[in-house]
DNA sequence: GTTCTATTCAACCAATTAGTTGAGGACGAT
DNA sequence: ATCGTCCTCAACTAATTGGTTGAATAGAAC
């Protein structure tokens, strides 16, 4: 099992909870931190703790150090390969579908010129 | 809790399985029964059953009716949601970036206009 | 009808996860 | 030195998940 294999499996885990993706929305707009992130919430501090070292495992965020303050900062070019995996197959289907599609545009036509001749054989 | 925040939940969490990316990856070449999904694993031919039911439940998959056959179709329009999110917030930070990048580029500027005159001063 | 095939459902198990509370560590302020 | 703040770690619980096996359903083939 390769290692970006592990870490789309990270990525993609971390942003199926809505609080973490709450937290990585609040976080495109300014960094903050841990207390800061953990207040609106109805949960523990250290719930929303783990939650952050979730996404710093997925490696969404980065942690800095100021003082005993520890300032979350979304680390932007760690979600390009989520897209680029959705894409890539997205993408894939969607040239599969448009060939079909011509295929049965090309059939729909030769049926057109064929079946008066074969209603005629009936 | 919005019906499409627990869409995202199932759609994010459907991704972050590895054999269910591989399906979905699989299913972007062409449409396949349950058990033509599951001869390649080493796992039973339920538990693929129930990650293909994973990926149904989050929209992402189809299933038609071809006698007892159960043909899994990709549902390409599923995606999209993912990639509009993580875009969404990609860009936010992007140019939050930008702007701080600006700023900082700016304020070099008026330290190189300025420092002469304080080194002056001092 | 019986049998074979494709599939789901149900019950169970082990591992993981999201939450809790309590203790402890690091640092700034007094 | 002590105190308050910010935060992590450890231990526990309840729920969820990915896997198992065995039984049940639906339809084709014989």
């Amino acid at each position: 099992m390769g290692d970006s294999t592990q870490q789309l499996d990270r990525a993609f885990a971390a942003l199926a909870d809505p609080t973490r993706r709450d937290i990585v929305s609040r976080l495109s707009v300014s960094d903050a931190t841990v207390g800061e992130l953990a207040e609106p919430y109805d949960v523990s501090f250290q719930a929303i703790s783990k939650h952050v070292k979730v996404l710093e495992e997925a490696g969404l965020v980065t942690r800095s150090k100021d003082a005993q303050r520890r300032p979350v900062h979304l680390n932007r070019e760690a979600f390009d390969p989520m897209t680029e995996w959705i894409e890539r197959y997205r993408r894939e289907a969607e040239e599969r579908y448009r060939r079909l599609d011509a295929l049965l545009a090309r059939t729909a036509q030769d049926d057109g010129d064929r079946r008066p001749a074969e209603e005629q054989e009936s």
